[in-house]
DNA sequence: CAGTATCCTAATCGATACTG
DNA sequence: CAGTATCGATTAGGATACTG
């Protein structure tokens, strides 16, 4: 898939974790998934800004990637998600770590951020 | 920035970090740099599948967010980037640890993939 | 409700050529 | 060498309307 990457393994690994990751709402999704099963359109409710159609394609997208599964109730027909064994064992761990850094982190950027858009608007 | 995610904190804050990681090569330039100073022609090389320009924003956008600092040499002209402190709480935290996430997993999520891949052509 | 289909805009990425 | 400019192809994401 990225097999051309390079040199140490983990270099190039991280391509696919960052993959899984690279759309905007997949790790959102990921992580509104973590407190346990949610119906489609509690998550379209709950996650401000998403569409219709991005969350319909994230979420097949998820499911396709193994990290979500899709459980579908006989009983009364409803759908609803849930992560797998594989997602939760991303979310509650890398990606949870990038959560509680971004949490601890966030001024930092959001000051280098603003300095370049002063230094930048400045020339 | 995106104040409009919602409720628990790190549901949010999540973004920010995987915003910075959205692009493609920003986490692979990130974890290249772990191992110290580099400059942009050894990066090039190294990086199997960057073009120059992609190369150039990807390092201007890490300067920008604070994450990669641009030196000049001043005796010789030499430009070279190197992890800020910032940078390297990320690299060698959270991408770290999806790094390894990813070497562990990845036959699972290839695996998925590819029964996901099977099943729809078998449609 | 879940999910798909269409249309549209903006942004990425690659290739190539060019400047300091 | 570092870095920018331009063009073209591809794609993500939003809005909206429609089907089972």
């Amino acid at each position: 898939m990225n097999d051309d990457c390079q040199p140490f393994v983990t270099d190039c690994a991280v391509r696919l974790a960052t993959d899984l990751l690279a759309h905007t709402w997949d790790p959102v999704v990921l992580m509104a998934l973590r407190t346990g099963r949610r119906r489609r359109i509690d998550l379209l409710a709950s996650l401000t800004g998403v569409s219709d159609k991005v969350l319909s394609e994230t979420l097949r997208r998820l499911v396709s990637n193994g990290l979500v599964t899709r459980i579908t109730t006989t009983t009364d027909r409803t759908v609803a998600y849930e992560l797998s064994e594989l997602g939760g064992s991303l979310a509650n761990g890398p990606l949870a770590a990038l959560g509680h850094w971004a949490v601890e982190h966030a001024d930092q950027v959001l000051l280098a951020q603003q300095q370049d858009g002063a230094s930048a608007s400045a020339r």
